[in-house]
DNA sequence: AACCAAAGAGTAAACGATTACTCAAATATC
DNA sequence: GATATTTGAGTAATCGTTTACTCTTTGGTT
């Protein structure tokens, strides 16, 4: 608890020999004899010295440690990303710091100012806020964005969210759906927006005519997201046969107001979601949903982002993942 | 992207002082006067200067870091008390390095030594290993523990996994159960060892006779647990009118199992789970839970690590935080 | 044999902050 | 008015690494 931290003077002392030897060797810079490398590794796995990476850090400028600022930490859709972007620094050492922005300007800008002090070496940004068309000039090392818009940035990873609209539409389509009613994210982020287009793709590629009125706008959140279909099936104005939700959590909510209308799914309604969490797996029935490969977002980004802090430049990279229909019980 | 970053010489040059005076001025310790202050944070604001953390670590032996080690950051319960944490540090311009352990010893250690490298102030350890006994050692500096045996540690804050066990199973007996199977994480941690003994002191108290064979083992996978009550239904040798998980998981297993057999819940048979995670409250029908406050347990762990980073010694403690039962579908 | 290159290792100056000393000027105390 | 204290500020060492130089020894080339 007490003792002080060992150092490299503590290590050249006992193995009598300069620090820079010491530094040549832990960092295999050649100009040293295989003895007093034997001998030095020795006396640094005896004490079990770690160097001291604030001070090598003030030196070279390299922290071996990161910043990911995620919207929201206890979804299960962004835990896996920082989960799969964790593995794949792990190996390299590096470590990430988890920065949850609520979503909050304030608190993002916090976040960063504590990370940018630390020199952190690099930057994840997931998007989920709607206004993050300036965010760039806070920084001054590499990023790399996941679901940002590409036009606005150099690198960016994202799911193929208009194919996966396309999809989920075509799903309904085939299972005999007309009339879709789109369940969207009011705030239209980027990837809400692409896959409107694919919602739109799809009826136009089967000809069937779209309906402004299908469209309507709620929250990610479960609660308004089933309050809003409840409404309109009570109103009963709206006819449709189909939804497709643009998230889980919404379609969740849109499967749970139709139950409680007895609205039998999937006899007398199809229903698909998108982003593939748990929860519309573990429902009853399980929810046809549009599957992110979660692992490969993180993967590619952090891969991405080790190669851009290593190697000069890097040319301006959008990464695309395919997505891919996972069909359920409600189509 | 490339301008180097502005330091504190620069400050003191374009102040017309010495660092030794920005740097009292930053720190607020006194020994300059008004006018140079002003003129200071003119300077600093307009630059936008932010201290280099790495040289004051280095100097003073405080990162203003912390590490969190969590068994799986995926998991909705876990995620909630990384947040919880980072929401209560930030104020005092701590980050946190999330370090994702996936339970295993080796991935553990790795993430240990990056951030004991890189001098981070403390540690909160959320136990998720059965045998994490004797990894105290591998600290010289505060930790404090989430869900671990307070036998084996100083500082540990945890839900109070008995009354929870004790409440999840009094709720059977007055729903009308007598014959209650537990099913049972089978790596067996601490908590759900107290929430056995819950079990055990409700079957006491209602003068319920108890039967070994009604406790079965399972993991915390949903598969397996579904799989294990799946199986029991159909040897058809064992009775019994309620089922106590000791995580939600395991819950949602046992009742998909139930329903795909046709017994009828809550009629036929009650289930309570444990942790309350939304998959809970979201399947159909819902079910009833234990439920841990999340939010106090990170609150309370960080607010202790910092007093412990700040203050000198700090008392032994053990917290406990208090659980309820969150009475839905399934009795 | 004379010259040159390479290998092995040391010296000391950074990196950007903090802080124990020092010191002059201003103010307080009697 | 002489002395003591406080205030405001500077000097320079320090934290633990890395690395550009330097130097000596060894071995190779012709």
């Amino acid at each position: 608890m007490s003792e002080k931290k060992i150092s490299m003077v503590d290590i050249a002392r006992m193995a009598e020999v300069s620090t820079a030897t010491i530094s040549r060797v832990l960092n295999k810079n050649g100009r040293y004899s295989p003895e007093t490398e034997k001998r030095v590794m020795e006396i640094v796995h005896k004490y079990g010295y770690l160097p001291n990476l604030s001070a090598k850090t003030l030196r070279t400028n390299k922290s071996l440690s990161i910043g990911v600022i995620v919207p929201d930490i206890t979804n299960e859709f962004f835990g896996k990303i920082v989960r799969s972007i964790e593995n794949t620094v792990l190996p390299f050492g590096y470590s990430v710091f988890v920065c949850d922005s609520h979503e909050d300007e304030k608190i993002e800008t916090l976040h960063i100012q504590n990370i940018v002090s630390k020199n952190v070496d690099g930057v994840i940004y997931i998007a989920g806020r709607a206004d993050v068309g300036d965010i760039d000039q806070n920084f001054s090392m590499p990023v790399v964005y996941i679901d940002r818009q590409a036009e606005h940035a150099q690198f960016v990873v994202q799911s193929d969210n208009e194919y996966g609209g396309f999809l989920a539409t075509e799903q309904l389509i085939r299972s005999g759906c007309r009339r879709i009613l789109l369940l969207r994210d009011r705030r239209m982020l980027f990837p809400v927006r692409q896959r409107y287009e694919g919602y739109c793709k799809a009826h136009e590629k089967y000809g069937i005519p779209m309906d402004e009125s299908l469209i309507v706008d709620s929250t990610v959140d479960y609660t308004l997201a089933r309050d809003t279909i409840s409404m309109i099936l009570e109103e009963e104005s709206l006819f449709f046969d189909g939804v497709f939700a643009t998230n889980d959590m919404m379609a969740l909510g849109a499967l749970h107001a139709l139950q409680k209308h007895h609205v039998r799914v999937p006899e007398q309604m199809k229903l698909v979601g998108f982003d593939d969490i748990s929860l519309s797996e573990f429902c009853n029935p399980p929810i046809t949903t549009i599957t992110q490969d979660t692992e490969a977002m993180g993967q590619r980004a952090a891969r991405l982002l080790l190669k851009r802090i290593q190697g000069g430049s890097v040319p301006s990279n959008n990464i695309m993942l395919p997505v891919f229909l996972n069909k359920r019980g409600t189509t």
